[in-house]
DNA sequence: GCTGATGCGTC
DNA sequence: GTCGGAC
DNA sequence: GTCCGACGACGCATCAGC
């Protein structure tokens, strides 16, 4: 494990990405293979590899309270130490005794020798073993005795990264991907070769293994194995996003979150973005997927749903729906990211749960269909295949009643739900301008399934929750803008615009997928606290609470970091260290009379703030100098917004 | 059994 | 999710 | 164009302490 940390100080040392692939090319070649491939799992900020579920539960808390113990330093020490640098791991490295001559515990207490003094223990397979025993018990008492003992057995120089690797973040500017580099260059195979295995086997060091052993074309995809998300780029405008491909493919953009369903016959499994099962959090949507005719990997948003009219809110859900229905004919519709967030996370799920707060896939892309990996083929072609897997898939499972069954099985592929008059739109001002593509290619909203009905009994619910997105076409500006505010209207948050002669880029941020949003008005606060960062932001107050105004009183209602250069925050670091009303040590209460402008996407009721509202992703657009506190804007306009954001 | 702190994963 | 900075 | 780091709000699960 040292040569892992000095490799990684070395990395950390440079800025020059060429220089960090080639020192960590050379560490590779410099150990077995094995511990290379756990080590590839370390460099990438992990303690294991992607696919595993476990977490260690072990945080910056735990771990501050440890090193404080082993270090014998005060808390004021440590605090001085953070200060300077601005990041646990190396606080460590710092702090802790070195070990030079072994302490007078040599041996485990199962008689093991100590590897302090077997020295060659120390090693990432060691460490990682370290990492699962400490993952496995459960209990902060438990896992901090384990990560105690851990500590006290290395260099200060290890427990550095160890500890590093346990927060989850190596901070040496590198990640995976330059991982993935250093691997080609270590066993002279094609960057390519690297990135497409690691992309099918979704673990960096088997990744390494294939390469090393030279059969990487041997990587192959498996079914319930979640590969990464293909993502999308910001877009400014309509113009902006037309500017990268003329005939463009339009969806929703859906606030819900992203998973992959993997289906074979009767079995379904969700995954999220970070590839952990979220199955079991939604017990009613496998059924949905069952019977393909195929096995299949579809690409989708799981989201909170509505099947219910305006007239007819469901219960609990009043305060939660801010968006009205615009459509009276409509069964259904997008409920706001808030109402699904009170199913995310849940191992146990009533049937309360699942009445007040339905959820629904809306599948949009499919990237593995038969035995075939079809992420080489444009999405024009997917959407086909998707089409065919949705329009063959056997008749639901043999649970359902008969009743349900013919139920399913006679409904007219008509749309009632609210994407109908979206399509009447469209295909009005849009469709008619298509391009070269023939309408039949192109999915229509009888594409919409088994949403029709307004469900009324639990079995009937069950077999509304599978919905194909709604595609739409544009080529200009106007049709754009059109579409954008039919999304908005339902209540979702705003377009995907895809290129449809692109691949699928699995993990990959590209410009073939665009997303658009539209910014809510912003706010002008005044800053009432500041914060120091962390890391490379450690030395600078970085990070502002501030307040909307009501009569002459101030609320806090968000808390800001992104949008300033470091010229302006070097700069209002100076501007608050003068005018601190109260040094609480890592946070400061400032004289209330710097005005920001912050933009937003969302505002939401909030217990964290004295206004009782909260900005979802505020950031900062600009400093106000030219504003006096007393122009800043008032709660009440806040409130406007927050209303305002319903339609 | 309740509450607050902590960790984690969602956007 | 958001953003600025470095390559 | 791409990668990286430094950060926001929220809700759930878990555990310690009452």
């Amino acid at each position: 494990m040292l040569r892992f940390a000095q490799t990684a100080d070395s990395i950390a040392a440079t800025t020059k990405k060429l220089e960090k692939i080639r020192l960590l090319a050379d560490y590779f070649r410099s150990v077995s293979v094995d511990e290379a491939a756990v080590a590839a799992v370390f460099f990438s900020g992990r303690p294991f590899p992607m696919w595993e579920e476990a977490t260690l539960q072990v945080g910056g808390s735990l771990l501050w309270r440890i090193v404080s113990e082993l270090s014998g330093r005060s808390e004021a020490e440590l605090t001085t130490a953070y200060r300077e640098h601005g990041d646990l791991g190396a606080v460590t490295g710092a702090v802790l005794p070195d070990r030079e001559s072994p302490s007078h515990h040599e041996n485990w207490s199962d008689g093991r020798p100590h590897p302090s003094k077997a020295g060659a223990e120390s090693t990432p397979t060691a460490i990682q073993q370290a990492f699962r025993s400490i993952a496995t018990a459960r209990g902060p008492a438990a896992k901090g005795a384990l990560v105690r003992q851990l500590l006290s057995s290395i260099s200060p120089l290890e427990a550095k990264y160890i500890i590093k690797i346990m927060t989850g973040d190596l901070r040496i500017g590198l990640k995976e991907s330059l991982v993935e580099e250093a691997i080609a260059k270590a066993f002279g195979v094609p960057v390519k070769n690297v990135q497409r295995a690691n992309m099918l086997l979704g673990d960096i060091g088997e990744t390494l293994k294939f390469a090393a052993e030279q059969r990487l074309a041997a990587a192959k995809m498996r079914l319930f194995h979640p590969i990464g998300f293909m993502l999308a780029s910001p877009a400014e405008s309509a113009e902006d996003a037309l500017a990268y491909f003329q005939n463009a493919w339009v969806e929703d953009k859906y606030d819900g979150i992203r998973a992959q369903a993997h289906c074979s016959g009767d079995v379904v499994r969700f995954f999220s973005r970070t590839r952990d099962e979220i199955t079991e959090s939604f017990p009613e949507l496998p059924h949905a997927l069952r019977g393909l005719p195929r096995d299949a990997i579809l690409d989708g948003e799981i989201m909170a749903w509505s099947y219910l009219t305006e007239e007819d809110p469901p219960e609990g859900l009043e305060a939660q729906a801010s968006s009205p229905v615009q459509s009276k004919s409509a069964t259904g519709r997008a409920l706001p990211f808030g109402a699904l967030q009170q199913r995310l996370g849940r191992k146990k799920v009533s049937e309360k749960l699942m009445r007040d707060v339905p959820v629904t896939y809306v599948a949009f892309d499919v990237f593995y269909a038969g035995d075939e990996l079809v992420i080489d083929r444009p999405l024009r072609e997917r959407a086909r295949i998707l089409e065919q897997l949705l329009a063959e898939q056997k008749p639901p499972h043999h649970r359902d009643t008969e009743a349900q069954r013919r139920k399913i099985s006679s409904r007219e592929p008509q749309a009632k739900l609210d994407f109908s008059f979206q399509a009447e739109t469209s295909r009005g001002s849009v469709a008619e301008s298509r391009g070269p593509m023939a309408e039949s290619t192109l999915p229509t909203t009888a594409d919409v399934r088994r949403t029709t009905n307004f469900p009324t009994t639990d079995d009937e619910r069950h077999a509304t929750n599978l919905i194909r997105a709604p595609v739409f076409q544009a080529s200009s500006p106007a049709e754009l803008n059109a579409l954008f505010d039919a999304a908005q209207a339902r209540g979702n948050e705003g377009l995907m615009i895809k290129d449809p002669e692109s691949f699928y880029t699995p993990g990959r941020r590209g410009k073939s997928w665009l997303k658009l949003k539209r910014e809510m008005a912003t706010l002008d606060v005044v800053v009432t606290a500041a914060e120091y960062g962390h890391g490379k932001r450690i030395g600078v107050l970085s990070d502002y609470t501030f307040a909307v105004r009501d009569g002459d009183r101030l609320l806090n209602i968000g808390k800001a970091c992104s949008g300033l250069t470091d010229a302006e925050i070097a700069e209002m670091t100076k501007w608050f260290l003068d005018h601190t009303i109260e040094d609480q040590g890592f946070r400061r209460l400032v004289e209330p009379k710097i005005v920001l402008e912050v933009a937003f996407n969302n505002m939401m009721k909030s217990d964290r703030h004295s206004s009782g509202y909260a900005l979802r992703f505020p950031r900062i657009v600009r400093l106000r100098p030219d504003k006096l506190p007393e122009e800043a804007d008032t709660l009440a306009r806040a409130v406007e917004l927050f209303k305002s954001q319903g339609h």
